[in-house]
DNA sequence: GCATATTTGTCCGTATGTATA
DNA sequence: CTATACATACGGACAAATATG
């Protein structure tokens, strides 16, 4: 069990196996490794040998491959040739360009607001809804899903698939900052009310005001997490 | 030489074999594969068979699934469990959504005209050049990839690495869509002047307006393609 | 700086399952 | 329904690059 596999990785790699999710091994590996990076069970700069995952996966190293080549390729690891597959050390130049990216579509999409089909709009509500429940219920982890939920809810206002997918893995990305941050409650709480005020905005179809508010969150949000993630942009190397 | 596989493509994948570029045989076939279904080598449907192309090209059936899983990644093939890996053939909502992602991208992009470097307004500018050279000249499909090299370099106003990899992704799939439609010339030659006309606000840092012209430009350039583009949305099966 | 061990990169052979003529 | 073709997945092999002592 070499480096963060547990057991109940494997047995839901053979759970789906027979399911009936058709989809194959590589996917499903592809599935489990790249939650599990997101999760942060592998703390960045580990090296993900082939061997090792392979053997506690019960998948052939040929297959293992298929998948971390997908997951380099949603910048999930970083290929170093000959060298092996690594999870990412994101640095502040990624995290600005995270954010830079983030206000061009989040911006661009609450502008939407008052054109996007209603159930859509709520869907951003809900988002908040469910945030502040388990806000006052003291379960800040899950205020933090459902935060990065409220952006996802945000992009989806365009209707275009591939603007959700491009933001979910934007978000993908910023959980790995996440996790080498401080605890959820002290970073997320006072996004609370903000994010109240940008669903009712979009609600009510007032796309500008969204707009304004959403970028200068994301501004705030931005500085905040640079004054305290301090990675050089220079290339890391153990 | 089953199907589109022409000699120099193998001899390209050697040549760079030799050379000291510094990347995988999976990465040069992905490249090789990327640019000929690019260029409408493959048409639309066709299934990309792993025996044949492996032994055309000269690399084993694993190197190339993991040529295969990049480009269903990025969306320049498809996969169909155990039918195999097929051209994509995009239909009528693709377009649509391509275009509203692209304006979302690009007019953000061009807002940011009067902040961005002018080195990378002046790129802006220098494409819109070579592709009145080109036109001049009578060279009309180097116009369209110049018009894509002038969207592209309209996104890299933002100076954002993750947002210009997302628009030379989307104008990739765009690419298989121009394929299908008619000569260049019919298609570029109107938007030539106002390619040219957002360029120059772009150069003189007018963001407003070079945004509000490319949106224009952009709806009317989807309207045009959505007339003469008719592939239903229904699940395209031979 | 060198020799060794480890790991990746790539290929091959093959067994099994799935789709199609 | 059978047969064929093909994708899926595995395991082994070897060279090359890298890490380690």
């Amino acid at each position: 069990m070499p480096a963060g596999i547990t057991e109940d990785m494997v047995s839901t790699l053979a759970r789906d196996r027979s399911g009936l999710v058709h989809a194959s091994t590589a996917d499903r590996v592809t599935e489990l490794l790249r939650t599990h990076i997101m999760e942060g069970l592998f703390p960045p700069g580990t090296r993900l040998s082939e061997e090792a995952i392979g053997q506690a996966l019960g998948v052939s190293r040929n297959t293992l491959r298929e998948a971390f080549r997908l997951l380099c390729h949603e910048r999930l690891a970083v290929h170093e040739m000959n060298r092996g597959i690594f999870v990412p050390v994101l640095t502040s130049a990624d995290v600005a360009d995270i954010y830079k990216l983030r206000r061009l579509i989040e911006g661009g999409a609450a502008r939407l607001a008052g054109v996007a089909p209603m159930t859509a709009r709520l869907a951003v509500r809900a988002s908040v809804e469910s945030a502040e429940n388990a806000a006052a219920a003291g379960r800040w982890f899950e205020v933090r899903t459902d935060d990065l939920r409220f952006h996802q809810a945000v992009a989806a206002l365009t209707g275009s698939p591939r603007t959700d997918e491009l933001m979910r893995r934007a978000l993908a990305e910023l959980r790995l900052i996440f996790h080498v941050m401080a605890d959820p409650e002290e970073f997320h709480a006072p996004y609370l009310e903000r994010n109240r005020i940008i669903a009712d905005l979009i609600v009510l179809g007032d796309g500008q005001r969204a707009e304004s508010e959403l970028l200068s969150y994301l501004a705030d949000a931005e500085r905040q997490i640079l004054a305290v993630y301090q990675v050089p942009a220079l290339d890391s190397r153990s």
